[in-house]
RNA sequence: GCCCUCGUCGUCUAGCGGUUUAGGACACAGCCCUUUCACGGCUGCAACAGGGAUUCGAAUUCCCUCGAGGGUACCA
């Protein structure tokens, strides 16, 4: 009750990813649960980049994040770069090793190597052994004297630490199991939990909203802020995401990386949707809906505990309902890069006419945007890329080259009166007619449908006929049946 | 090893001591619609990790075991 108070005028949360590699799916979750949370709080958002390990942050990594961010549509108010404010944690840390709270350590990380080998051989817990810790003057000042490189370690005192998890209930630490960590690195930068620490309260933060994998960071965390004589935020931890095998997250599950879902032919809307569905769900039960709509349905405590598994089956089902829902315009720009015409950039009126009867034609089939490249593959071609069996199968009748035949000399007859366009409705009464003209020789149903789908597509599944048919046009139409002719005619001597 | 977190259908979850024969969604299976595929509709399949304790009553509270994940860096 009282911490609802205490932050109910300034609502500040942070999103906070190091650019390291591109906006995984897990960091894009948490970006997005800041956003919600920030957002459902009439609270700030605070992007701030973690680039402090020099060696393998970079920039491209920084511009293709917040480039994924806002295709996302995520947004926030204020934008930070610890590489940029790097004199402000040497200036805290300082202030540390004044106060006794912190102090220079010299040993060589052969010798910390060497240190844990020993530990770990031995079976004891692991960490610094504090030799460091109470150098007298003269001896810190010789080593000064030397240029001895140093890090500057936090005097872990004896103490119980214990928080509040938004998500989680109270969780405690015993200092014990915490030794002497380094909050400011050889080369001057400072270590993630100093940094943290530090930014989080220049940027006053009222809420640190980030993945499990940080809980125990948190103890560190809170000793630093009770150190520097901070005021210490709310803390909330998301649960991991897994793969299908139940194991973090990894390449071998298959894309990791928002920019590998939107190259895979992903929605942003499909992503948004299905990545707040992960751990957390509306009181309504709804499971399709917009970010703009729930984030004010949103409460940081209904966010659950559990690890979730990554279900890819599900992210297309709510793509291939977003798909559905895009007009048809709407998808052939988002289709651009999807389609072969969009790739040689050469769309004339004809073709956007064709892709926008073709989208009309697929999209209650698909799932997602790349779906549409081999589909669409087959049907930019003037000719049938190849039989399926089934397809074969249906045109070894002997009335199947009787409906054949009458299809294309409609075809022939309209192409000559009126040229290539076709319309749906034409098309559809060419096929009635057909229908009636065989009647007599009792040709109808599959028999009748089969022959013509296969004789211009090559196949047995597919769109609505008259919406194929229109889709081709009467060119496209009469060369596909003169191959498949011939190709009736090959099929019979075999 | 030590520390922390988590454990409801295959998956995401609802459930906050009795309203529960544990609800929904995805996936899967069947049926209907349909010239086909898909969409849509209907039906079905399927879970409280195990053991104790508290209680008249436990998926819900507590303890133990087991399992999974994370941390234990001059990475973040």
């Amino acid at each position: 009750m009282e911490t609802e108070k205490k932050y109910n005028k300034d609502i500040r949360f942070r999103f906070a990813p190091s650019p390291t590699g591109g906006l995984h799916i897990g960091t894009a979750r948490t970006a997005l649960f800041n956003w919600l949370a920030a957002r459902s709080m009439g609270g700030k958002l605070v992007l701030r980049i973690e680039d402090t390990d020099l060696k393998r942050s970079n920039r491209d990594f920084e511009n293709s994040i917040i480039n994924d961010l806002k295709w996302m549509g995520l947004d926030w108010d204020e934008f930070y770069r610890q590489s940029e404010r790097l004199e402000i944690y040497l200036r805290e840390a300082e202030k540390l090793i004044d106060e006794k709270k912190a102090y220079r350590c010299f040993c060589s990380s052969e010798r910390l190597e060497n240190l844990k080998g020993l530990l770990i051989s031995e079976g004891k817990p692991t960490g610094y052994d504090n030799k460091c810790r109470d150098l007298n003057e003269s001896e810190i000042e010789e080593n000064l004297k030397e240029k001895k490189p140093y890090t500057i370690r936090y005097r872990v005192e004896p103490d119980e630490i214990a928080f509040n998890d938004l998500i989680r209930g109270e969780i405690k630490f015993s200092s014990d199991v915490i030794s002497d960590f380094v909050l400011i690195k050889s080369d001057g930068t400072p270590s993630y939990n100093f940094a943290v620490v530090v930014d989080d309260n220049d940027m006053n933060i009222s809420h640190v909203l980030r993945g499990e994998d940080h809980i125990t960071n948190t103890a560190r965390q809170i000793m630093l802020f009770k150190s520097l004589g901070y005021d210490i935020p709310e803390f909330a931890h998301l649960s991991m995401i897994l793969g299908k095998d139940g194991s973090k997250l990894s390449k071998r599950h298959g894309a990791t990386t928002i920019t590998q879902y939107r190259e895979e032919g992903y929605l942003k809307e499909a992503i948004g949707n299905y990545l707040s569905l992960l751990s957390w769900a509306p009181k309504s039960g709804e499971e399709l809906f917009a970010l703009e709509n729930i984030f004010e349905k949103f409460r940081l405590q209904d966010v659950s505990k559990n690890p979730a598994i990554f279900d890819i089956d599900k992210l297309n089902w709510i793509n291939g309902n977003y798909i559905r829902m895009k007009s048809s315009s709407e998808l052939i720009k988002l289709l651009d890069p999807f389609l072969p015409s969009g790739k040689d950039k050469k769309l004339s009126e004809a073709d956007n006419l064709k892709v926008l009867k073709f989208i009309d034609a697929f999209k209650d089939k698909i799932k997602t945007l790349k779906e549409f490249d081999c589909l669409a593959e087959d049907f930019f071609m003037n000719e049938i890329a190849s039989y399926e069996d089934e397809a074969a199968e249906i045109m070894k009748a002997e009335t199947a080259g009787m409906v054949i035949e009458r299809f294309e000399s409609k075809i022939y007859r309209h192409n000559k009166e009126s040229g290539n366009e076709i319309s749906e409705e034409e098309a559809k009464e060419f096929i009635n007619e057909i229908s009636q003209e065989l009647k007599e020789f009792n040709i109808k149903g599959r028999m009748l449908y089969m022959p013509i789908r296969a004789s211009i597509t090559g196949n047995v599944h597919g769109p609505e006929l008259p919406k194929i048919i229109s889709i081709l046009g009467t060119d496209v139409c009469l060369k596909r049946i003169k191959q498949t002719k011939i190709f009736i005619e090959n099929n019979k001597k075999i």
